[in-house]
DNA sequence: ACAATAATGCTAATTGCATTAGCTATTATA
DNA sequence: TATAATAGCTAATGCAATTAGCATTATTGT
């Protein structure tokens, strides 16, 4: 019997499958289920067996939330872009947990297309800051403040939770006026 | 054949070995040879098999970085104890690739021992910023920001590497200074 | 329309690691 | 010194990934 199955909706199923029950749930055979076809059947569709599997999340992750991000920055500059460029961010991690577990994934791997899969939001980043005034190596480290800070903000929300007293929406809007400030100072530096 | 093997000498071995290899190649079998045991015998030191290794290991990362992250800021206030802790950190990472990982992995295991594993280094970049003037909550903030920053960029930097025109180091250091300069700026705001 | 080919699924079998059960020797202790 | 706890072992099980080879369904060129 023939599913009808494309790497695409694969993927897509995949992805919905991780983001409820987390990346490591995500097994060959689970998946498989889900489809209603036999693990076996999946290598036909990812030669690279789970390996694959799990880059091309990586790549759907990365691509989807360069779209995201592009959309929010849309007619924004300067401080108004990287507000919407972060809140996209954060937004887009908590509702693809599993998705943005995948994406942390491309260590493993360091091939061409690993290295552009990330590339992308770094360059929406980049051209985010154009209207700033500042030197290009300037943009550089503040795509990689930025980006860090950003990572680093949803990997610690999302295994940590959101039970505190001070609620973590006040300590993201906090860091990012503080970094925001801290690009405003940054004129006469070196 | 007795191997005279304790639990705290197994952990060290095993946390080299996963900064060698990567924390996905410390697996019970690789780990029974490289200590001249059977993977069974593991059991007898580690009750929960595999989970309970790579959970022993965080926490002995967190405690080793507590450590050197309390040494470091011996001595220092303000603007010092912050950088001091920073590049501690940043070097630690660094260095202890495979326990970083082991150290993140905090997600799926939400136990008390858990929350509290990271909890030392939280408290030490509390302590940390007391010479500043801040409201408690500015504090809290502050050091989310900072504790995001650094895993994130260290994480980006573990797995990116360190091969680009612009160097990292000034990328971090550049960072740094931007988010004291927001610090610095920070007494008006609510 | 129809043969040839590619695509997609299956079953059966293999591998490798984690884990469990039960046995044995060694160490420590009462 | 007898006894209990410790730390190792072998044998066996289970589960997921993977490979090989077969069968069926689409597609495509003529």
């Amino acid at each position: 019997m023939k599913a009808g199955l494309s790497k695409e909706k694969i993927i897509i199923i995949a992805a919905k499958m991780a983001d409820e029950k987390g990346l490591a749930e995500l097994t060959l055979k689970a998946l498989a289920d889900e489809l209603g076809i036999k693990p076996p059947s999946l290598y036909k569709h990812f030669n690279g067996g789970l390996d694959e599997l799990n880059k091309e999340l990586m790549l759907y992750g990365w691509r989807m939330l360069d779209g995201e991000i592009t959309k929010a920055v849309i007619g924004k500059a300067k401080d108004d872009a990287v507000i919407a460029l972060c809140h996209t961010y954060r937004k887009f991690v908590s509702e693809h947990k599993g998705l943005f577990e995948a994406m942390q994934w491309y260590n493993m791997y360091q091939s061409e297309e690993h290295l552009q899969a990330s590339a992308g939001s770094v360059d929406i980043i980049y051209r985010s800051l154009s209207s700033y005034e500042m030197t290009d190596e300037q943009k550089v480290h503040t795509v990689r403040m930025i980006r860090a800070f950003l990572q680093g903000f949803s990997t610690i929300e999302v295994h940590v939770g959101s039970n505190y007293p001070v609620p973590l929406d006040d300590s993201f809007d906090f860091a990012l006026r503080t970094i925001l400030s801290g690009i405003a100072d940054m004129k006469g530096d070196e």
